[in-house]
DNA sequence: TTGATAATTGCAAGTAGTTGCAGTTACAAT
DNA sequence: ATTGTAACTGCAACTACTTGCAATTATCAA
């Protein structure tokens, strides 16, 4: 309920306009409680503003994201969420049977991007991986 | 050139039919040098069967990865490649800025999902992993 | 305030893949 | 060889985006 206004200010202080669309698909993606799909982002922002578009939604995740305002997580099957960056906790494991979804702790991915770099010599950007499997509950 | 009998006898043996529509895209994955995209497969397909639809072909690589015949790989931007399971190497390394595609030792991954386990109680599924970044190349 | 103008939007068409359904066909059993 | 039938395919419509372009508009400067 804070941040709203840091991305916004972010927006305004890089040049980027401050239209009614993006305050709304900002303010959509900020009151949502976990993660929010486009479609729901969307579907908030059509009943302020009849007239919007879908591509207007896009567009505008694809720049906050391009700005590190918002991280874009793939669930699989067609599941894309959004959330804001700041709230922290970039990786996920998603479970493909129930489909629930268990933040994870950075340090778990260190040990990998540092042999990623000492044996091929590539900067891994594991800031928005999603890893697949079984969870606790779904395991047989 | 020798495991496309591999592949069409799994199915025969599982009781899946071997329409010419699916002896087809087996051949077009097994025939092609490196990996292929679903796209490539049906304008080779399309060439001696005419009124094939596209949409069989993804059928067709959606069994093929069930029975873990062929592996799919999200390259991200669009691109997702198929190659037999069989060869192999299923994780990538994939360059954000060039594309490069580096084949990565399953060793790697290894303590990651160990991790996983231990601290989560989660079974990571890690076979089809695509790992973004950046090449040697590429690093500025 | 008013204008100028480049950023942004809406629209419509396109891409990549999915799905329901009615018709076709590979394959087993006769 | 013929036939029954469930597996499979083609089709058309749909989902989840993406893109080019002409019209609109937030913002700045006068």
């Amino acid at each position: 309920m804070e941040y709203v206004h840091d991305i916004i200010s972010a927006l305004s202080k890089q040049g980027y306009r401050l239209t009614p669309q993006r305050l709304m698909v900002v303010s959509a993606i900020e009151n949502s409680e976990d993660h929010i799909s486009a479609e729901e982002i969307y579907s908030q922002v059509v009943v302020r503003y009849p007239n919007v578009n879908i591509s207007t939604v896009y567009r505008t995740l694809e720049l906050l994201k391009r700005l590190g305002l918002v991280t874009e997580t793939d669930l699989g099957g067609g599941r894309v969420r959004y959330h804001p960056a700041d709230k922290g906790h970039h990786h996920h494991l998603v479970c493909q049977e129930c489909g629930a979804m268990i933040d994870l702790d950075e340090s778990l991915l260190g040990p990998l991007q540092d042999a990623l770099l000492r044996e091929h010599n590539f900067i891994a950007d594991l800031r928005h991986l999603a890893i697949h499997g079984r969870c606790v509950d779904c395991r047989r």
